[in-house]
DNA sequence: ATTGACTTGACTTAATTCGGTCAAATATAG
DNA sequence: CTATATTTGACCGAATTAAGTCAAGTCAAT
């Protein structure tokens, strides 16, 4: 589940055209439509707005949104799902030794 | 491990100062020393040539290069383990599906 | 106290990304 | 065919990041 498809299932499940929920966000709907499409990322700001309108926890948007941002960085990468362990590994030993 | 640290002990290991290394990376040995410490991000270009100067697997370097762009964006992130969980379904799931 | 190695902070310029818009093209439904 | 909804490509200015430099400062050993 990326991004945009969650905003695409929460605005489709609440009946809503892409014309209204890009107005309350207030962006243009070409926009709202390449953001369900991934193909660009939405403001984070934007996240507050979408979690009032369709009462869904902030934080399960947050990750999303997090995660669309690694997503494009190792999309096209084949050494991809190991930087991922790397990186991982490198943020857990970042919490245990966390310089104050 | 990070980027730098690699870095840092692939040129400590062949002796060299970093004024030395940055000589042959052609830039100034203040940002050498940048990067060791992860302040700065090495172009990846110079990656291929750190792999043949100290004779070690450019994947590696390279899987340790993305592994800090990633890090960099979740390192002070809450959710940021559960976004790398994201992200790595994300990469499976189109691995399984890849669009051609 | 001088040297040599390294670190740091402030700064710069160029390139890239962000956050969109708009009009035209394309489904989709009636 | 017409209307409505969505998608797409080209484009834009503003903001951010990349990729450094340089000089001053630190730190250890002599």
């Amino acid at each position: 589940m990326t991004l945009g498809q969650k905003i695409r299932e929460l605005r489709e499940r609440n009946q809503m055209l892409q014309r209204e929920l890009a107005s309350k966000l207030e962006v243009g709907d070409g926009y709202l439509s390449k953001i369900e499409r991934d193909q660009k990322i939405i403001k984070r700001e934007h996240l507050k707005t979408l979690s009032t309108i369709f009462k869904c926890p902030l934080k399960e948007l947050e990750a999303l949104w997090i995660a669309t941002k690694v997503y494009d960085i190792i999309k096209y990468e084949e050494t991809g799902l190991e930087a991922l362990r790397v990186a991982e590994e490198q943020i857990k030993y970042n919490k245990t030794y966390a310089k104050v």
